[in-house]
RNA sequence: GGAGAGGUGGCCGAGUGGUUGAAGGCGCACGCCUGGAAAGUGUGUGUAUGCAGAGAUGUGUACCGAGGGUUCGAAUCCCUCCUUCUCCGCCA
């Protein structure tokens, strides 16, 4: 959520950053709700400063056993003048939060303006392989390996829903191990492993809430609203939510392995089949609480963390800059990361690393104060995914294939494949 | 799911309608004391927001789990919800 002092007093900056995210619609009606909410605000205030000074007033008159009777009643008025300008005040307090709600982050200034063509590509790494065969896709490999049975999936939960088998199931497992070990034990991040079912407050938390309710799945527990987490970066982030840390705490690294739901309502026909895009996947999250100072240079290193990943799966990938108008409804930079599936000859998209700088802060009130603060101040929060299994799945598969239709195991699974080498029927 | 007891400042803990933003203690910060430290001692020590001020700061308002209600006045009384603990039941 965006300050609203900050908008107040940077209307241009604001208005310039919304348009450059097609957002800039409701900003005259939220600065008029504003101003009227402030000019009520200081009204009241006034009237209650009254109201206290009499209270003592009669407080003192009692004290002197004097008839306090006249005071109560002269306050009497003040108390229903007070109470009848409070409901507008509250009215104008909830209609400006529910638009603040709505209004994304700023995108940060470095990033290109306009659409998903103006993503920029920072660089590349690996080369594509060069096959003596043609390459098949994951989709023809998997079932004939029988390792992912898609029709058994539907049958038991719909359409894109996955049920891997055997060597399928434990390639999975290896991998998320592989990731987790490696982000705890190389890049410094302490693993946490949260529920995936989450309240209200934590989805509006990071974001997802109110504006993407139609994207996840929803539960009932006797009356509270629940959510299947679209990803781990929702429990993860509202861990500190409504605490002031101790600067000597930040920066603080997580990693987390979680299974994550989406809904992907509207998103039928494209893209859609095998592992391309399914309800339930599993990923491991990359999640950063900063100093403001150093929210870009971690953004950097998380980055770097994420692709590391690849570089040891020796799986070619790109790396983009999203420009404003493809960039999430809380980050203010975000990029992606695209690995190489030759069976498709696609770029497939398997991680998205942001920084959300107090967007998401501001939100769950997650914030820090330091010796030197005079007032405790919002942290910068980041994260991506370190990264999603079933596009690198799709990956590996369609990388690692040989000409019989096995699959090579990357050499660093190896270990968390009980030492198998290739998958084959 | 049933029964009972609680939720007050960083922590412990007092407070059942009128200077209580909140006693007391611990912790913490700064100072005094000391050769240095401990002990002792003094002062300070929540958050949000409005106004004034260049600023230090001053001042108004709100906040004692959350939301509503009663009242001139609520941490204190009433209602609803959330949550913690203990016992019983159930259960991977």
């Amino acid at each position: 959520m965006l300050d609203m002092k900050f908008i107040r007093e940077n209307v241009d900056l604001a208005r310039k950053g919304l348009a450059a995210k097609n957002a800039a619609g409701r900003l005259d009606e939220l600065l008029a709700l504003d101003e009227d909410r402030r000019k009520l605000g200081f009204k009241v205030d006034e009237l209650r400063a009254k109201k206290n000074a009499a209270n003592d007033q009669i407080t003192a008159l009692i004290k002197e056993k004097k008839d306090p009777k006249e005071a109560i009643a002269a306050m009497k008025s003040v108390a229903q003048e007070i109470d009848a300008l409070e409901v507008p005040l509250k009215e104008f307090e909830e209609k400006i939060t529910q638009i603040l709600l709505f209004i994304p982050n700023i995108p940060h200034p470095s990033i290109p303006v306009g659409g998903p063509d103006k993503n920029r590509e920072v660089r590349t790494w690996g080369e594509k392989r060069k096959f003596d065969f043609k390459p098949k896709d994951h989709i023809e490999l998997v079932e004939a390996l029988d390792i992912i049975d898609f029709k058994r999936a539907t049958k038991i939960s719909g359409s894109n829903f996955i049920l891997y088998k055997k060597a399928g199931a434990l390639l999975e497992r290896a991998l998320i191990n592989f990731m987790l070990d490696l982000h705890t034990r190389e890049h410094g991040y302490a693993e946490v492993f949260p529920p995936v079912l989450v309240n209200a407050a934590s989805m509006t938390g990071t974001g997802q809430l109110p504006k993407m309710k139609d994207d996840m799945y929803h539960l009932d527990k006797d009356g509270d609203d629940l959510y299947l987490i679209p990803t781990a970066e929702v429990p993860v982030t509202n861990i500190y939510r409504d605490e002031i840390l101790d600067e000597t705490q930040l920066p603080i690294y997580h990693t987390a392995y979680s299974a994550c739901f989406r809904r992907e309502a509207g998103s039928y026909g494209k893209d859609t089949r095998g592992l391309m895009r399914v309800h339930q996947f599993n990923k491991v999250e990359l999640v950063k609480f900063v100093k403001p100072e150093t929210s870009y240079q971690e953004l950097e290193a998380l980055v770097g963390n994420a692709e590391k990943v690849f570089h040891l799966l020796k799986l070619p990938y790109r790396v983009l800059e999203l420009a404003s108008g493809d960039i999430s409804f809380s980050a203010a930079k975000c990029y992606d990361l695209e690995v190489y599936a030759p069976g498709l000859d696609k770029w497939l998209e398997a991680s998205s690393c942001s920084n959300f700088e107090d967007f998401q802060a501001r939100r769950a009130n997650i914030r820090y104060k330091g010796k030197d603060m005079k007032k405790p101040a919002f942290v910068h929060t980041l994260n991506g995914s370190g990264v999603a299994t079933p596009r690198t799945v799709v990956a590996i598969i369609e990388n690692y294939q040989q000409a019989d239709g096995s699959i090579a195991v990357p050499e660093v699974l190896q270990p968390y494949m009980h030492g198998l080498k290739e998958i084959r029927k």
